[in-house]
DNA sequence: GCCAACGTTGGC
DNA sequence: GCCAACGTTGGC
């Protein structure tokens, strides 16, 4: 069981938008980066993940879950690009902000810290279970 | 709005 | 196959 991190700016596609699609969930499509598309192409049906909002409010503001294996983009002219659909589990009782991210010690490795670029990313499982703890779960 | 970091592209 | 130029992302 991997966990992980899909980053989103809220003013395009936000934690509401996700919610508002429901069971359903959404494709995760226009990711045109290659790490990116390889951890989606890991990704197996039932994987949780952050939801973490980039440039406005810089913080993971719910958990996702991976409803969808890896397909096709719908969105891409290249079928080299694929994605998977995720949906919203549930908000974190208490985001968890970059800034907080950054000095908290168990989680100075995080991607999401050292790589601020990659849209889609890996959460190890000791970083998982720090940043529920912090966000109140 | 600026700029550093990073990935991709294309000329050689 | 190298590397300069360029575009994009995202924190500040």
């Amino acid at each position: 069981m991997a966990f992980w991190l899909f980053k989103s700016e809220p003013d395009v596609f936000g934690w509401d938008d996700l919610v508002a699609r429901g069971e359903a969930g959404e494709e995760w499509d226009g990711v045109r980066n290659y790490q990116a598309r390889n951890f989606m192409r890991a990704m197996k049906l039932g994987e949780l993940g952050l939801f973490y909002h980039s440039n406005i409010g810089k913080q993971a503001v719910g958990i996702v879950q991976v409803v969808a294996e890896a397909h096709p983009d719908s969105t891409a002219d290249d079928p080299k690009w694929d994605c998977v659909d995720i949906k919203a589990v549930r908000p974190l009782p208490r985001p968890l902000s970059l800034e907080q991210a950054k000095r908290e010690p168990a989680l100075k490795d995080m991607v999401l810290v050292n790589n601020s670029r990659l849209s889609v990313q890996p959460v190890s499982d000791d970083e998982w279970a720090a940043i529920l703890k912090l966000a109140g779960l």
